[in-house]
DNA sequence: TTGACAATTGAGTATATATTCAACTATAAT
DNA sequence: ATTATAGTTGAATATATACTCAATTGTCAA
């Protein structure tokens, strides 16, 4: 039953004790997906495990806004704003649209706002 | 229009800037959670936002499993998961059952997999 | 063209946290 | 009792990253 890791004849990949439930290992390294797939996942997660970003989300979910809005509405300056604004921009979380001096910012569409529903309904049933 | 920011009366709640769309701030300031709402959320989606601990509770969905078995699966030390089976267990992500030696854990319920659908589809739609 | 302001940017700092390492507890088998 | 193994734990380290600060760009108005 309790037979050795293979991990342990592996270069990168070590691990310090034996399989011990062989089976259950072997669905699971067989089902686990890519690298790149929880690349994206963690990429995606990240991004609203934040509290900044998480309330810019929300933000502009309510209304379209120019960063100075949203500065204003979380109390921080224009720059901290902006810094997270491009994180969110640079993997489409929401889209930018200039009017003069003005950028104004927007939900890219509304999956965000799907996932806050899924979060919320999970921690009501933890608590 | 450009309206001096109240912030700028307030202790810790600086920013740096003039309300630019003052009803846009208006709207999203009242309609913005408690912060505990947002500490919550953050909090959940920063369990899932680590490759190791989506691997964890993705092995976990296939079949309930020890640490020994995790650790292989992943190929990483007993300890490594064991400290992250923690932070999971502690938020009530995961549960554990004792058998002599043994640990078995399981995921609490299927709300993680919803979120890795919803994720997932998310993900799908930007590529 | 000068001044004011919206917004961005890069570097530096401070903080959070994932993993390692070593020590430890608990259980089972001999 | 002794040994082996499953699992946990605390401290230390390494790394990631949010915010600050100062400088800069772009646009508008006088």
């Amino acid at each position: 039953m309790a037979e050795q890791c293979e991990c342990n004849n592996m270069e990168n990949n070590i691990c310090d004790c034996n399989i011990i439930h062989e089976e259950a290992v072997k669905i699971a390294k067989e089902k686990m997906p890519e690298e790149t797939v929880f690349d994206e996942l963690i990429n995606f997660y990240k991004l609203i495990a934040d509290s900044t970003r998480a309330k810019i989300l929300f933000a502009l979910d309510q209304h379209e806004m120019c960063v100075c809005d949203i500065a204003n509405t979380l109390g921080m300056t224009k720059s901290a704003i902006s810094h997270q604004l491009k994180l969110l921009k640079d993997s489409n979380l929401i889209k930018q649209r200039k009017d003069g001096k003005e950028v104004f910012y927007k939900l890219s569409d509304d999956h965000v706002t799907k996932v806050f529903e899924i979060a919320l309904e999970h921690i009501k049933e933890l608590i």
